[in-house]
DNA sequence: TATATTTCGGATATTTTTGTCTTTTATTCT
DNA sequence: AGAATAAAAGACAAAAATATCCGAAATATA
C-alpha cells in the first residue's frame, strides 16, 4: 500500500506534531527512536519532508525538525503525496495506463470504489488529529517492549 | 497495492479463463501479447500459478496453458496469495508487527475498515465471473492501439 | 525415431527501494 | 574567533522486484 518510506513519513509527521506544540525542536535522533526506524533513512526522509516545506529545520546545537505552531492543518495525503506521489490513488488497479468507465479493467468499478474511499481517508485525517489521539494514549508508532 | 507480478497474474488468468472453456490450451505468447506484459517475465509467474495449481500446463506442441473445464470458481484471493502473498491483507497500515485493537496504530480503525472491503472484493470476485464480463465486452486487459 | 515445439528450471542482469557512510554547511555556545 | 552540534548533500551498498537468457525436459507430429 504506502511504502516504507511513507509509512516513516507519515509516523515521523505524527510524533512531530505531537510534540511541537511546545515550540521544540527534535533531533533526528529521537525521531528515529520514537518511530523504530534506521536513522539514516529517516534522514533522507526528513530532508523530502523539509524540502516539501511539511516541517521546518533548523541546524546546529539544539536544532532539530518541528512544524509551525500557527501553521494550518497538514493532511495525511500531502505525506503521501510529498514521498510515494499519487499514482496508487490515481491510477488502475491492474495497471492500464488508460483505464476508465468507458473502458475498464475488470475489476474497475469494484476497485475504484476502494481506492476512493482510501483518498478520502488521506483528505480527511490531518497529522495533527492524529497526533491529539497518540498523545492521549490512545494509539502507538511503535511496539511496546514489554 | 498489487506488485506488477500480481497485476501480470491477475490478467492472465482472466484471459485463460475467458479462451479456456473451449477446451483450449493457451501459449505464453499469446497470454504475454493480450495482457501486454513482458514475455520472459510472465513465463516465470505462470510457473508459480502452475506449480500453485492454479492453472494446469502441457509443453510441447500445441501445448500451453488452461484451466481445467470442470474446476470450481477462482477467488481474485487465490490469485493474490499465490504471488505477493497475504501480508498486505492483514498486515498494519503503518508497518506495526502488532497492530490491534488494543493497540492501535494512528490509523489502525479507519485503515482496517478500507483493508477490510478490499479483502471482501477478493473473497468475492472469481477469474470466472470477471473472464465473462471481458468476453462480454465489458471491459478489457490491454490498451487499444486505435 | 527424429524433429519441432513449448514449458520448466536455473543462472544472470537491470532497476527500484531501502539503507549506510562521509563530507559539507549552518548554527549555537564559549 | 573557535569548538561543538546537528541537518544537508552526495556518494555508496545491500536487498528486493522486475526482467532476460539459455539449456533441459516433455510432448506431439511426421
Amino acid at each position: 500500500m504506502f511504502s516504507k518510506a511513507c509509512k516513516y513519513a507519515i509516523k515521523a509527521m505524527i510524533y512531530l506534531s505531537s510534540r511541537s506544540d511546545e515550540n521544540l525542536k527534535i533531533g533526528l535522533r529521537e525521531i528515529a527512536e520514537e518511530i523504530d526506524s534506521p536513522e539514516p533513512f529517516t534522514a533522507k526522509i526528513m530532508q523530502t519532508l523539509t524540502k516539501q516545506q511539511l516541517v521546518n529545520s533548523t541546524k546546529g546545537p539544539h536544532g532539530g525538525f518541528f512544524i509551525e505552531a500557527g501553521a494550518p492543518e497538514i493532511k495525511l495525503i500531502e505525506v503521501v503525496k510529498a514521498i510515494d506521489g499519487l499514482q496508487f490513488v490515481s491510477g488502475c488497479g491492474l495497471g492500464l495506463k488508460r483505464c476508465s468507465e468507458t473502458h475498464p479493467c475488470p475489476i474497475h468499478f469494484e476497485y475504484s470504489q476502494i481506492r476512493d474511499a482510501m483518498l478520502n481517508l488521506l483528505e480527511q485525517q490531518s497529522i495533527q488529529s492524529l497526533a491529539n489521539e497518540l498523545q492521549a494514549g490512545n494509539s502507538v508508532l511503535k511496539q511496546h517492549l514489554d
